[in-house]
RNA sequence: GGGCGGUUAGCUCAGCUGGUUCAGAGCGCUUGCCUUACAAGCAAGAUGUCGGGGGUUCGAAUCCCUCACUGCCCA
């Protein structure tokens, strides 16, 4: 390898190894071979948008676990593609007609059809360069788009199929009709803002009697225009009078029946409710149940139609105010309140959402949802964090219909086909034969309606091709909760009615990204990132390896690009400890003489072993934040900070080993960096090609992850050494309250209580002296403390002495001593109280008990030390 | 209105199957260092009545109740 640079320069090796992986298809499973699979299919992104960090963050996730699965010897698929997006395509490419002067109509269907797609292979072009980019480990020759021809094939399947069980029906509903993009949408897709509006109070004059009113609140005058009933709750004795009687409908003069029915809130306005079949989806059901007429007043546009009289043709919101205006002037206005309440707007498009009363496609989903429900319950779909269960019961539970026809061109065109002489009505996979006597419905599908077969249409369904019967069910699915009901509850829907298979095993919700202050990312407020840019300033795996240490279970990340600091610094960190091994490798080149493995090299294996311990255990809890930082930890903390800082010494003692020293050390550092591959893969394989000699085309991608072996893992020795880490920490700090400066080397006298700590001591002493800066460093057993002045410190068993001779204040150090014998005296207060305590003895249990003993006699042993060194002072 | 979270060092957060291996990490801050890789670094340090109150327990950041504030989802 030639020389390393001082600082990790990511650009320079990002470009080379994603088309270095790509030449040699390493993410494409094997097809032969029997290793067990692991499968993974990407949620896939809209085709209009670039990558976000949230799913810079998702796809990380995902990543993390097929590089792990296939290191760890799986024949591992990740799926990629994209989503066609339906309303929001469309409301983007009809934006860029306006510009151009064009509508759709203007083109007509085909052409504007057109038109998309050739918008799409742009944006979509955008995503698979930014998934490539960021180094999902995808295999690309099985890329899916929701609207190619193996995936149509499946909706209209699907469609047909449902049809004739009867789980899809046509009916007249209210739905949510957006105005703007003159569509309806699905319950999902509308969400709720508050909005400051008005509650007007109007008086219904009783038919038999002008001089009595019934007062009803409403927040919508303008669609009293198609009132046909009043309802009043029975147990209302404001009401009673009333119930049963006819009310006259102000400005239309119509005679509308007053209902009792147990529906109504007494509570709300004045307890009467005004009611309007053809423009409130609850109104609607009261309509059904009492008969009632439905009067459409509002047309699709949000216009006011022919039924409104006088005021047809008037914007919805302008006839609000003419019609308010004109009960006032009849002295029908009781009063107007301000009024905050939730309003529904469109998902996509913002506008405020119309009840819209029309023919619409519906999915019973009843029956869909209770085998979904089920294996959800039963644990055979697990969700972690495991609390999204509640969400998803309690939304399938309560399940409503699904409207799935959209008055879009860009989408799936519904298979039906109504014929032009008579009423019949075809709906079949293929086309009628004399397809000049029909005419095709000519709504499209909800997009969803394709995504939720995603996980098995990817994979060729209805077909049942090798990759389905090999890759689904998947493993595991991340995503984002907050479609939660869009996609995954209905996939789990859809797998079992058609595949009768769940479609994966481990659902993982991950982290929301926020920006700084807890905003969600939006364009809007342009407070997300450009991933690209944030790649190519903080490099790629330290914005992975960021997130990911950020992403505790559960609970939302606030993102600044700043950040990636962490990860930066991380990257930056490895390659000096690669560039350092390699560097003392090459200058010790021939010191091959044998040398026996000490504490050290035993301790760094058992820290090895006990961080790949934690780190399956992470992956397996999908704990990843924690995954993060065990490998952190042990790479920083346990092999950068201490493992090479005793190497360094190791190599001057036994120079004619060093070699074998650093290639030992390079050995561990290997399995460091296939350990952190899956998070960070650019670096870990730049270097892991420079450490040793590698074949042309081999990669640690396709390398074998380390074993787990549980033997090496020595807790005895982890705690030794963590004892002496202490130890040395205790004389470093001696050294900076006195102020000595790093060149200064002092004398230190270290006692111990039994022989074979001396031993052990001895045997490292040369290691103690150097981290230290220690000169002289005398080891005594027994608790006699020098003949010299010094200050003391007590590690554990260990006492430290460190000589000052006149370059400290006696007094001030004996204050201090002062205060740790007073704080040691407290402690051990406290262990007496708890050890006196019957009660304490006789429920805890023994262990905890023999611990607080032992605590005891180390504490006293503490005390009697610095009891007899405040003497010597 | 119903449901689910969160509230721990100046900031962002771990820890929450109860016991000084639990009061932690990173950033920031203070001090000292260009030490045989790394100043994107090294060494040392300061800071918290673990949101308030009550309870269970020999023992609570950790379990229960309650209040407060805060976020999200559903109606």
């Amino acid at each position: 390898m030639k020389e390393l640079s001082k600082t990790y320069q990511p650009s320079e090796t990002e470009h080379k190894l994603i088309d270095f992986w790509n030449r040699n298809n390493f993410y494409k499973p094997q097809t032969p071979g029997n290793k067990q699979k692991y499968s993974i299919v990407i949620p896939p992104p809209n085709v209009t948008g670039n990558l976000t960090i949230g799913h810079m963050l998702n796809n990380t996730i995902q990543d993390i676990y097929a590089r792990w699965k296939r290191m760890s010897g799986f024949n591992t698929l990740w799926l990629p593609g994209a989503d066609h997006a339906g309303i929001s395509t469309q409301t983007r490419v009809e934006g860029k007609l306006r510009d151009e002067g064009i509508s759709r109509h203007d083109l007509g269907r085909e052409k504007f059809l057109q038109k998309v797609w050739e918008w799409k292979e742009i944006y979509h072009k955008n995503i698979i360069d930014q998934l490539t980019r960021m180094g999902a480990s995808v295999d690309w020759s099985r890329e899916r788009f929701t609207m190619d021809e193996g995936l149509s094939k499946a909706v209209r399947k699907v469609f047909v199929d449902l049809y004739k069980k009867g789980l899809i029906y046509k009916g007249k509903r209210i739905i949510n009709w957006d105005p703007q993009q003159q569509t309806a949408l699905s319950d999902e897709e509308v969400i709720f803002r508050e909005k400051n509006d008005k509650l007007y109070y109007i008086k219904y004059p009783l038919a038999d009697d002008k001089n009595k009113f019934i007062i009803i609140a409403t927040t919508r005058p303008e669609t009293m225009l198609g009132d046909t009933a009043i309802a009043v709750n029975p147990k209302d004795n404001r009401y009673t009078e009333f119930a049963g009687k006819k009310v006259l409908l102000p400005i239309v003069q119509k005679a509308i029946s007053v209902i009792a029915d147990e529906y109504v809130d007494m509570e709300f306005g004045t307890g009467a409710l005004k009611i309007t079949p053809a423009h409130d989806p609850n109104d609607f059901e009261i309509g059904v149940k009492y008969n009632l007429e439905t009067v459409q007043v509002i047309d699709h546009f949000g216009k006011m139609n022919e039924h409104a009289g006088r005021y047809s043709g008037l914007d919805r919101f302008e006839a609000r105010n003419a019609v308010v205006e004109e009960l006032k002037s009849l002295g029908l206005i009781e009063k107007i309140e301000d009024y905050t309440h939730n309003v529904g707007f469109s998902e996509r498009g913002g506008t405020q959402i119309e009840p819209y009363l029309s023919d619409q496609w519906f999915v019973k989903m009843k029956p869909l949802a209770e085998p979904a429900l089920n294996a959800v319950r039963a644990g055979e779909i697990k969700f972690h964090p495991w609390r999204w269960v509640k969400t998803y019961e309690n939304w399938m539970t309560n399940i409503r219909d699904w409207c799935i026809s959209r008055q879009l061109w860009w989408g799936h065109q519904i298979p039906v086909w109504y014929n032009k002489n008579n009423n019949e009505i075809y709906c079949e996979y293929d086309p009628p034969e004399d397809i000049e006597n029909w005419e095709q419905d000519p709504d499209v599908l909800d997009t969803w309606f394709s995504s939720w077969l995603w996980p098995f249409s990817t994979m060729g369904w209805p077909k049942n091709t090798d990759d389905l019967k090999k890759y689904f069910p998947t493993d595991f699915l991340s995503t984002a909760a907050d479609i939660i009901f869009f996609w995954v509850a209905r996939m789990i829907m859809a797998s079992i009615e058609f595949t009768g298979k769940i479609p994966f095993k481990d659902v993982y919700f991950h982290n929301i990204v926020r920006d700084e202050i807890g905003r969600k990312m939006s364009k809007s407020l342009g407070n997300s990132p450009d991933v690209i840019a944030v790649m190519d300033e903080y490099g790629t795996d330290a914005l992975r390896f960021t997130l990911v240490y950020l992403a505790p279970q559960g609970t939302d990340i606030l993102f600044a690009k700043e950040k990636c600091e962490i990860g930066r610094n991380f990257a930056n960190k490895i390659w000096n400890a690669a560039r350092f091994l390699l560097m003392k490798k090459d200058q010790s080149k021939g010191n091959v003489t044998p040398f026996e493995k000490d504490i050290f090299d035993k301790w760094i294996e058992s820290k090895l072993h006990s961080s790949i311990r934690e780190y399956l255990r992470s992956l397996n809890d999908y704990k990843i934040n924690e995954t993060s930082k065990a490998l952190y930890d042990f790479i920083w903390g346990d092999f950068c900070d201490w493992y090479i800082e005793i190497l360094k010494i190791k190599a001057n003692e036994i120079p004619q080993s060093s070699q074998l020293i650093f290639e030992n050390a390079l050995d561990i550092f290997e399995d460091a960096l296939k350990l952190l591959h899956p998070v960070m893969p650019f670096i870990t394989e730049e270097l892991w090609q420079g450490i040793k000699e590698r074949n042309v085309n081999d990669s640690i991608t396709i390398s074998q992850m380390p074993n787990l072996n549980e033997n090496v893992i020595d807790p005895d020795t982890e705690n030794n050494i963590s004892d002496i880490q202490k130890l040395i920490a205790a004389a470093r700090n001696m050294r900076a309250e006195i102020g000595l400066s790093p060149g200064v080397k002092c004398d230190v006298t270290l006692n111990c209580t039994e022989a074979k700590d001396e031993t052990f001591l001895i045997s490292i002493k040369n290691y103690i002296r150097s981290l230290a800066k220690i000169n002289e460093l005398e080891i005594v057993v027994g608790n006699d403390s020098p003949p010299y002045k010094s200050i003391t410190s007590v590690v554990g068993k260990y006492q430290l002495y460190l000589k000052i001779e006149g370059l400290i204040d006696v007094e001030q150090e004996k204050i201090k001593i002062n205060r740790e014998i007073e704080r040691t005296e407290g402690f051990i207060t406290s262990i007496l109280k708890k050890l006196e305590n019957d009660k304490f003895i006789s429920k805890a249990s023994a262990e905890v008990v023999n611990n607080e003993r032992k605590k005891l006699e180390d504490n006293k042993l503490k005390l009697e030390k610095l009891k007899e060194h405040l003497k010597v002072l």
